[in-house]
DNA sequence: CTGAAAGCGCTTACAG
DNA sequence: CTGAAAGCGCTTACAG
């Protein structure tokens, strides 16, 4: 727009309503009506604040605006979630992102890292941002402590793991079961000796995701060899060790269930390096991006990110607005994505 | 914490300054000084202030503190990148936030989906809530609008992109230079036609990336046939028509440089599925996971968000610290990640 | 060291 | 329809 180079340095001055109101020869009120669409201003001291405005490049100062109203509204809500730079976390965020812009409201967004030290830091720090509302998964296992901000008036909804000690809302992904179809397709190929890798047992997806497993194999009724259940993995290398292990072993698993990302990485590397792409099946939680260029490509368990955070969205803002109907747990189904790697039979090795 | 069931629709009082003055039996003032570790409050009076605190679960209003205080710091920056949900894009949000939370700051985040005018809605939205900086990777290409705000005293430090119209601190990739290595790397192995597929020329990175590619084939005096280069690509079908038609030409390529992951997926398929994987060298732009699982792994270059974020960050903070010296460019360097994809040579096929 | 008054930028509650 | 005064929760600037 403007031809001068600036140089970023000359600190000017940030309009502010009383400026508006001085420029357009009104009252501040008469400003704040037309800043806000409120009733009906006279056309044309309407469009002598307008044009004030923008020639001053007004921009209201939301907070300012905030500590006065009645509902307090900062137009900010808070997203945390386990790390922002997994893809599930980062698609979650943005997809809120997309119903909050809707509604000019902006995203705090914050990673817990399964650090409850870590939860309520950021919960505290949003607190005194004071932000509408809350979509939190959290890291600790008891929320009681929210319960305060809760009845401050600020809403949370619970994504991918519910609520304990308080009621809030709650969208989650039918995780148990998912895993269950899943291991049921294993079954149903021959498979009898599944190797299980869970991530830390702390984590509720976590602890449902190895439950789904054990229900799978109740039902079939099959024993479950405790030797072939690894659980508390996180890391690849961590997981490669197990699984190479396993491999190794005098009695191996003809099928691998990586209960995470990582550790499906870790589990194929170390199938990879014993040339057994082909004769282990291999199902994964949460689907990745390129599954289907391995060789074989990689049947998974698929969430679906972007609906828990419509779904959460959607419920949040009606809170915001209001609603103060019975607390409300959406359970998104998760998808079985078959790809090749989950269909290797059993008797292939054998 | 407590033990009664909290319904969540009891609204009940927020605790103000005012509210542990009245509890701790001193004035408004000395609460402030406390809460802001402000001189030397008599130690007997602290005390009690914190225990008044403590027990009305008091959080200072941020926002309201920001009204008064003179720097005015909303103890908020914005981080507004192409996609959120990219892993580029979210690992730079996550390193930001990790400095940032480092210093009590929240981090606002934000997509533009390199539209310019979602870039004009979201850049006045963080100037209505007065953020404190901008860490922005702009879809637009003349950022002239943006140095009010900066000349209001906001700084802005640019990722990935150099801001245009506008003096202020920049992080950049050395995406040219990158892709004149890895272009390098592919002609000594004996490639004379090598397919470029860019993303949409309107943005910079994709320019620098195709540039860096005419740079190289300059240099070693080769000539560079038109039909091979193709821009614009954004998305993997794309890619993967593109890349079919090269592969089935009567003078195909014997080497693929793709811009982009999703432009390198389209690649990567329509090569699978004329079972060309061995024969046809494929280099990168962009590391992603699992790129060391597929057969042949994937070479790329590899940048680094994580210290281009750190950078980024780092930067910003100074100058919110009043760091008023000549804006900087710093240059991230790449790394060409050498996997087997990109080592193949061009004898193979001939 | 402590506190009463004024004011940040806005909206509310009330007059005219 | 328009505006002057008060006040949101805090810090500043100033007295004591």
């Amino acid at each position: 727009m403007t031809e001068e180079i600036n140089t970023g340095r000359t600190v000017g001055p940030r309009a502010t309503m009383k400026d508006v109101a001085a420029l357009a020869g009104v009252s501040l009120k008469t400003v704040s009506r037309v800043v806000n669409n409120e009733s009906t201003v006279n056309a044309e001291l309407a469009t002598r604040v307008r044009s004030a405005a923008a020639q001053l490049h007004y921009q209201p100062n939301i907070s300012a605006s905030a500590l006065r109203r009645l509902d307090g509204r900062s137009s900010t809500i808070a997203v945390l979630l386990e790390d922002l730079s997994n893809p599930f976390s980062a698609t979650i965020y943005r997809s809120v992102e997309e119903v909050a812009i809707g509604r000019g409201v902006v995203v705090i967004g914050g990673s817990f890292d399964e650090d409850p030290e870590r939860e309520l830091t950021l919960t505290a720090a949003m607190a005194r941002h004071r932000v509408d509302g809350f979509i939190i998964a959290p890291a600790s296992r008891d929320h009681g402590y929210l319960a305060r901000e809760q009845r401050a008036g600020t809403p949370f909804v619970f994504v991918d793991r519910p609520p304990v000690n308080m009621e809030a809302d709650c969208v989650l992904s039918d995780s148990r079961d998912g895993v269950t179809r899943a291991t049921r397709h294993l079954l149903r190929s021959g498979h009898r000796r599944i190797g299980f890798l869970g991530d830390l047992t702390t984590i509720y997806t976590a602890e449902e995701r190895v439950a789904g497993f054990r229900d799978a194999m109740r039902e079939a009724g099959l024993p479950i060899d405790p030797h072939l259940v690894h659980l508390d993995l996180r890391t690849a290398p961590a997981a490669e060790q197990v699984v190479g292990r396993l491999l190794d072993s005098a009695n191996p698993p003809t099928a691998i269930f990586a209960g995470q990302n990582l550790v499906l990485m870790g589990a194929l590397r170390a199938i990879r390096s014993r040339h057994l792409q082909d004769r282990i099946a291999v199902v994964g939680f949460d689907d990745l991006i390129m599954a289907d260029l391995l060789e074989p490509a990689i049947t998974v368990v698929a969430q679906n990110p972007e609906r828990i955070a419509h779904e959460a969205a959607t419920l949040l803002f009606r809170r915001i607005d209001g609603d103060t109907s019975p607390t409300r747990q959406i359970v998104v189904t998760s998808e079985l994505v078959i790809r090749g790697s989950g269909e290797i039979p059993a008797s292939v090795r054998d």
